[in-house]
DNA sequence: TCTGGGGTCCTAGGACCC
DNA sequence: TCTGGGGTCCTAGGACCC
């Protein structure tokens, strides 16, 4: 029996969001309807383009712009703060309506889901028809619109999702490939990025059509695995089943920062470390989850990337324990250049109901593991900025940073 | 093009073991 | 100590995704 999978899509997910809230505040102005765009704050070096209304779009912006280019792009461009909150709880009505028609729904980002449709037509109705009720209801009930995609597996389901926007349904089955996938640029496929893209053109392979056509053992030779999935992408092939969503099965915790100006003591670099420890470590502890590696890395203000790791020898979930070992990891690593932005991220994560104590100093990490427990209550009942540590104040450095809200939030990944 | 923040996976070299 | 091959683990960096 075939898979019927659907992907489903928001278009221009955090402007839509954005416009449904300002429309349901009172606001008269849609801005979905004129040139805007969704952007960080450039005075702390924030500034990107994190979404885009049709309009702005039509004037050249494209995401991942600096809002400073956007603004030369169009110089009326209107420009509204991201609220992350408002986006995760938009995208929860969003999976809610797609449980009303399959068990099986798979939130791969915070704009993207897969819904298994399999053998499901008998209670719903056949899959375009249920694509289009699941779009109209979307629109009516909450107020944004999404792109369909349909197909047998979740790789071709996802490219039909990304056909003619917005507010659109279409199928890419397999014999359907060589009409509507095939002609298209090789870096609209799903995993061709930048890189990967020169190199196929170094190899006269330009659309998706000549990946799927092109020779294997050269594919190998120049790519490695990569050539090899993107070749068995380009032919239609994928089998990986519609999972939990990635959330679920999170692999590592890591936050990043840029710092508002180019930082170049210790002494900043190491409260950043620490802000950074606190939002992670409430989050990890939030999971229940105990960590046994660290990495912290550096971006200097040329835009060098660095990085350094540590296994421990056992699991933690201590913030000041967490800390500690990032210090030593940033010392290892910082040669004295400006430093733009730190990093942290903690992985090989497990249960935290067998926590191994450590033979030696066994009562500190009691202590430490009570005084953590403290703050997380105090934090989660009353807000992050409830309680902090000293040296934050006026220090110019906030005491928790990264992270996008209380709520958990969905991660993302390149696997599907 | 002065370019955020959250993720995952792969590769390659070196250490270490048998 | 002039020397093979295979396996695993660790680390740093780079590719990709949204």
């Amino acid at each position: 029996m075939d898979r019927i999978i659907f992907h489903i899509d928001v278009n221009s997910a955090y402007l839509s969001w954005s416009a449904v809230h300002r429309l349901q505040q009172g606001d008269s102005l849609d801005i979905r309807t004129v040139s805007a765009v969704i952007g960080g704050d450039e005075a702390s070096r924030h500034g990107i383009v994190l979404a885009k209304s049709t309009l702005a779009k039509k004037y050249g912006i494209k995401t991942g712009n600096p809002l400073r280019e956007a603004y030369n792009l169009c110089p009326n461009l209107i420009v509204i703060p991201p609220d992350y909150n408002l986006y995760v709880k938009a995208s929860q009505a969003m999976v809610n309506i797609f449980h009303d028609y399959s068990p099986r729904v798979q939130q791969f980002s915070i704009d993207e889901c897969f819904l298994d449709y399999s053998n499901m037509s008998y209670h719903h109705g056949a899959p375009l028809e249920v694509a289009h009720t699941i779009s109209n209801r979307i629109e009516k009930e909450l107020g944004f619109t999404v792109n369909v995609g349909i197909s047998s597996n979740k790789l071709l389901a996802k490219m039909a999702s990304e056909f003619e926007k917005p507010n659109k349904v279409h199928t890419l089955f397999p014999d359907e490939l060589e009409e509507k996938m095939w002609p298209l640029p090789v870096d609209e496929l799903f995993m061709v990025g930048r890189q990967t893209k020169r190199q196929l053109h170094q190899l006269g392979i330009h659309t998706i059509g000549d990946l799927a056509q092109a020779n294997t053992d050269m594919l190998y030779t120049y790519m490695k695995s990569h050539g090899l999935l993107i070749q068995s992408f380009a032919r239609g092939l994928d089998h990986s089943p519609v999972r939990k969503s990635n959330f679920e099965v999170v692999k590592g915790i890591g936050n990043s920062t840029t710092i508002r100006f180019d930082a170049n003591t210790y002494d900043i670099a190491y409260k950043v470390l620490l802000s950074l420890c606190e939002t992670i470590c409430m989050r990890l502890r939030s999971s229940e989850l105990v960590c046994q590696l660290i990495s912290v890395s550096i971006v200097t203000a040329d835009f060098k990337h660095a990085s350094h790791q540590r296994k421990l020898y056992s699991t933690t979930d201590s913030t000041s324990h967490i800390f500690y070992i990032a210090k030593e990891l940033f010392d290892e690593l910082w040669a004295g250049s400006p430093i733009r932005k730190l990093g942290i991220r903690i992985s090989e994560l497990s249960d935290n109901d067998f926590t191994q104590l450590c033979v030696l100093d066994t009562d500190d990490y009691i202590k430490e593991q009570r005084k953590d427990h403290a703050v997380d209550q105090i934090r989660r009942k009353h807000g992050t900025t409830a309680i902090y540590r000293a040296c934050f104040l006026h220090s110019g450095i906030k005491p928790m940073s990264g992270g996008v809200g209380e709520e958990h939030y969905p991660v993302m990944t390149s696997l599907l």
